[in-house]
Parts: C-alpha cells; structure tokens; sequence
DNA sequence: CGTACCATTGACGACGGTCAAAAAACGTGG
DNA sequence: CCACGTTTTTTGACCGTCGTCAATGGTACG
C-alpha cells in the first residue's frame, strides 16, 4: 500500500519550533500528509516494510493477524488521536485496515527518527507511546482469559473511556471485530449483550448505539 | 525488595570501551551488581517503582499479574540471557518472581539512560529490546485464542526454542506456571501432556523432563 | 426498493473447567 | 540412607460455558 506521491512534505523548518509539551503528536501533525482511507482499506499489511508512522485523524482503524486456518485475532483498535504502526524493527508484525472511512496522517519514519535524534523529547515520547502500546497488548493479554461476560464489559468499558459521549456510545466496528477482538464468537459477543440489556445494564437503543445504563454493576462484572 | 547497597558500581571507564555488537547486555554487565534469588522469591512487585533493569545470568523468572478473584496471568518466562523489567514509565505493570534459585544482574535504570543519552548503539537496543517485547506479547495474545492443544503445543515449541539441549526439554516451571502462562488450568495442560504422549509426539521421561519426539507432528498441531 | 451485509436467536454438542482422590516426586531431618 | 510430610502431578467423573450450524430478522446503501 501507499505506492502514491503526497507523502512527501517539507517540514525541515516547522519542526525547528516543535511544542514542548506534546512535541510527538505534534511533529506528526506538521510533517504528515493526511490520507484517506475507505472502509475496509488495507493500510499497511504484515511484512510489509515499516517505512512510516500514523496517527488516526477521524474514523477508526484496527490491526490484525489471520492464522493459517482463517481464524482472525485483532490485536487493537485505534481511534482519533492514536498513533499506530511504530515498529522497533522494520517490518510490520499485524495488518492494519480502516474499520470506517477515515482520515489519517502518514509520516515517514525515517523523519520522526531523524527529528528524535536532534529533539530530545521527541525521542522521549516515542519512547513512551511504545510503552503505552506494551502495556496496551499486556492489559489485552488479561482480558483474554476471563468469561466471555468480562470480556465483552470490558471491552465496553474500554470503549466509553476512549470514544467521547457520555454513557452513549457509538461503535465503528462490527460484532464480528469485537468478537475478533476478544478471542470470542460473534454469536458470544451478541448473546451476551443481549443478556446485559435483559439484566439493565445496558441498553442497545441500536446495535452501534449502545447505552451503559448501570457502570457499577458494569464494574462489577468485570472480575 | 532490593533494600541493599552493593549496587552501585563505578562503571564510568568501563562503559567507554563498550563492544559495538551487543552494547546493551555487555553494558549490564559491566555495570551490574549480581543478586541471588532463591526459589519463589520476589524480584519486584506490580506498581512498585521501576529503578532498576535486570538480566538473568542463571535460573528462571516469571512476571505474572493475579485478578481480584485470584486468577493469575503470567506475562512471560525469562531465562538466561534475558533481560526484563525495563518500563517506559516509571512504574512496574507486572510482578515478578524467581522460579528456581536464580541469579539475576541488576543495573540502575537511571544509570542505563544515562548511558544511552551518550552511546547511541545502547539507545538503539534499548528501544529494540523494547520492541522484541512488544512482538512477544503480540504472539502471546495469539496463542491464548488457540485450543487448549495448539497452546500447550506452542509452548513447548517456545521453549524448545529458548532452552539450550537439543529436543530434551528440562522445564524450570510447574504446571500452574505453564497453565497461567496459557490461560489454562493445570489438570487441562496435565492431560494434554498425556495425549501429545499417547499420540507419541513426545515423551514425558518425568514431569519436567519432556523429549520432543515428532516435531513435524507438533508443528502442524500448532495450527 | 431490492440486495448485500450485519445481527440476533435457537438447538445442540464438545471442549475445557471444577471438584475430588490417588500417585509420584521432592526435600528434610532423624 | 531411609522414612515421612509436603508439594506437585496425574487421573477420573461430571457439568457449564461457549462454539457450531442454521435460520430468521434488521439495516444500510446503491
């Protein structure tokens, strides 16, 4: 993917006054070319060279690994204001597709490392989103041995802490993501929020739209 | 833990002759006070601060986390040559114990970035390192999707891997460690065991000894 | 308005968990 | 070095959760 031109941008002197405080997300605003992405486009694929870093405009996108019999694991989603696709070696280890149409800056990785090396706190905080991400895969790694219930609270009481709106939240991705996501059925992750709207915890005003109605009980549930 | 002095070591002329290839472990070396652990004891506990980097020299270590209700998630199995407890922040996310009688060097964190600010090959694996463990956990959330065969299979193809000595397996866990490594429980990891036997691709020479007999077999039950 | 795609619901069975007991391995001290 | 107590591992019986297969219902988009 990303055979086009565009990505190209001079940023040599809109870097030289970096912010201090989110320099990062910051240098990729400036330096990125934002592209989009159609529903279920592939963004970059595993293998594939890691040649540049994203970071989620608007929609969402989620990254993935199929095994050899067609099972899918999705290892994250990313929403507005993540970035994703930083790799340590130069290869991609996951897939990544947008879930929704979606807007995305692309920069170079070659460039973020360049500027790492001169801008002490860019290096800081790249250093630190891939601490975040460790820690990220390493909660995921919880999550996946408990009950199908805990797994689905979970997974919506990760959701309302990351898409704004209140107790209301509107999902991008489909049962059969979030089942993916949780190492669930899709049947699994439907019955069960059939059974947490029967018992008023939740209310599915649509089956994107779904309302947390009680968060203590929520909590509770979760282990 | 790790009240002691003993710590310190003077490694400033040490580090200016630091080998090329592998910076980051010869440094810990170099600037590592050794420290026995005896079976079960702890190494650093969840959410304690994370001052210091170690590198098993001989033994093994487990990190794990345990759930409200008891259940416990191991993170990882460290062995000779490994280092862990390296944190992007500036606390622990893990626990974690010594499995046998261990030996372990422990270097300053503090000390290791200060190094790295001035030698950029120890910059360069550290972030590396960082990586790796990101690609780990990213296999581990793999694994526990698997059936309870394809994840007992994958991990004695892991750890065949890791442990020196041929298709002779000599295991430092029990099997409580491998079944909260794989999301399992022990008396499931026990019997799986029995069948790889009975189906004769491997050979429980005793309980901790394990001889892969037909690795042709193991792989293609590894999905 | 029709056609995919997506989500829900039902029936059923298997995989793996739970509880319990026996067997084996290990370590310690007499 | 053996005997004994503790821990670890194995094996058995049973049951619940979640996966599978299948049909129906809902939603969105051209």
């Amino acid at each position: 993917m990303l055979t086009q031109n565009a990505i190209h941008t001079d940023f040599t002197r809109k870097s030289a006054r970096v912010q201090m405080f989110d320099s990062l997300s910051e240098s990729i605003n400036l330096m990125g070319a934002t592209v989009p992405f159609s529903r279920n486009a592939e963004i970059f694929g595993e293998n594939e060279p890691a040649d540049y870093v994203y970071k989620v405009v608007a929609g969402a996108v989620r990254t993935y690994k199929v095994l050899a019999d067609g099972r899918r694991q999705i290892g994250a989603f990313y929403l507005p204001g993540d970035i994703f696709g930083l790799e340590a070696k130069d290869t991609h280890t996951f897939s990544s597709e947008a879930i929704t149409d979606t807007k995305i800056l692309v920069v170079k990785r070659s460039a973020l490392m360049a500027l790492a090396a001169s801008e002490n706190e860019v290096a800081r905080q790249l250093w630190s989103t891939m601490g975040q991400e460790l820690r990220r895969v390493q909660e995921h790694t919880l999550v996946l041995i408990k009950t199908a219930k805990e797994r689905v609270v979970s997974f919506l009481l990760e959701m309302i802490e990351r898409i704004p709106g209140g107790s209301q939240l509107e999902l991008p991705m489909t049962r059969q993501d979030i089942a993916d996501y949780l190492g669930l059925t899709m049947e699994t992750v439907s019955r069960t929020l059939a059974d947490l709207e029967n018992s008023s915890a939740i209310e599915l005003a649509s089956a994107r739209r779904i309302v947390l109605r009680d968060r203590g009980a929520l909590g509770r549930l979760n282990s």
